[in-house]
DNA sequence: CTTGAAAGGCAACCATGTTGTCAATCATGA
DNA sequence: TCATGATTGACAACATGGTTGCCTTTCAAG
């Protein structure tokens, strides 16, 4: 069994797909259908106080530029609004709309019901041990599926 | 704990990006510092016997061309080999070099050591029963990191 | 043989990152 | 007070790794 390791790594990544595919179905069963993960994550990331360009690309370790693509798109289609800081001429004060709200809060209730779902599956508890032993696995390192090309990072998978 | 179902899903992304930045630097001290995850899906597909590149293409779900681009790189670097095909001159036939052996072998070894270490800090009952919830949450489907943008794909996280 | 299907390849395009450079604005210290 | 440096946001150009559409060659089957 020389690929257990690699298939390991594998079977996270399809399950974290598995989650994605089936909320981005989910999510766009509720009208948001122009949405990706990327997205999302800025939204959220703003939401928690990074509301300002500079400070979003931070965040999401990206560089400036990837943050204002990402929020020139979250703009466009009315997830957050972009206006001037007064108080810093350079400034860019982003806020969330309330169709970014909304999605934020549609993107929990489908997530909350995968997870049950799951759950109903296997068992809470060994997802809780699951869950535990990732947590134990990845530290407290920032995620980001920002981050440049990380799927394509070298894995022998 | 309303995100509980969206941190979830991060973090079996965060495990799988774990293994792959950390199989990728390993792979890297030991040479192949060339190779990203498609690559090496496809040269494990490949060695799998889709040895052309439609047949790739459909194992990895993606297009030919795609398929096609990826081959390109993968001759390029020296891990597979192309040649046509005597029974069908429409057929290229795709032929693993050494060297791309050596690099399936150190992937295994590598991920294998990782999976070793993970089970060390956890347990590997915990890490078996885990992966046997992984198994039932994503069924037969097929993995595959080429599929169209699949890391973008909606995901309220 | 014709005719359709499959293989491979090419060009053009899209999405999402990157780097480099720049002007405007702010903050600090001589 | 004001020069200097740091920070912000933006633009252009480019890299990767996908896509679609179209085309030619080769095969296979009536």
């Amino acid at each position: 069994m020389t690929r257990a390791g690699a298939d390991l790594a594998l079977l996270l990544l399809a399950g974290f797909r598995t989650f994605a595919d089936r909320g981005a179905e989910a999510l766009a069963r509720r009208g948001f259908d122009d949405v990706r993960p990327t997205h999302d994550f800025a939204l959220r990331a703003i939401a928690a106080g990074a509301d300002n360009p500079s400070e979003l690309a931070r965040r999401l370790t990206v560089t400036r530029q990837a943050a204002a693509k990402t929020i020139a798109v979250l703009e466009e289609r009315r997830y957050i609004d972009r206006r001037p800081d007064p108080s810093d001429g350079r400034r860019l004060r982003l806020t969330i709309t309330a169709r970014g709200d909304e999605l934020m809060r549609a993107g929990d209730a489908v997530f909350a019901e995968l997870r049950a779902g799951w759950e109903a599956q296997v068992g809470s508890v060994r997802i809780g041990e699951a869950e535990e032993a990732l947590r134990a696995l990845v530290g407290d390192g920032v995620i980001s599926v920002d981050s440049p090309d990380w799927s394509t990072r070298d894995l022998d998978s």
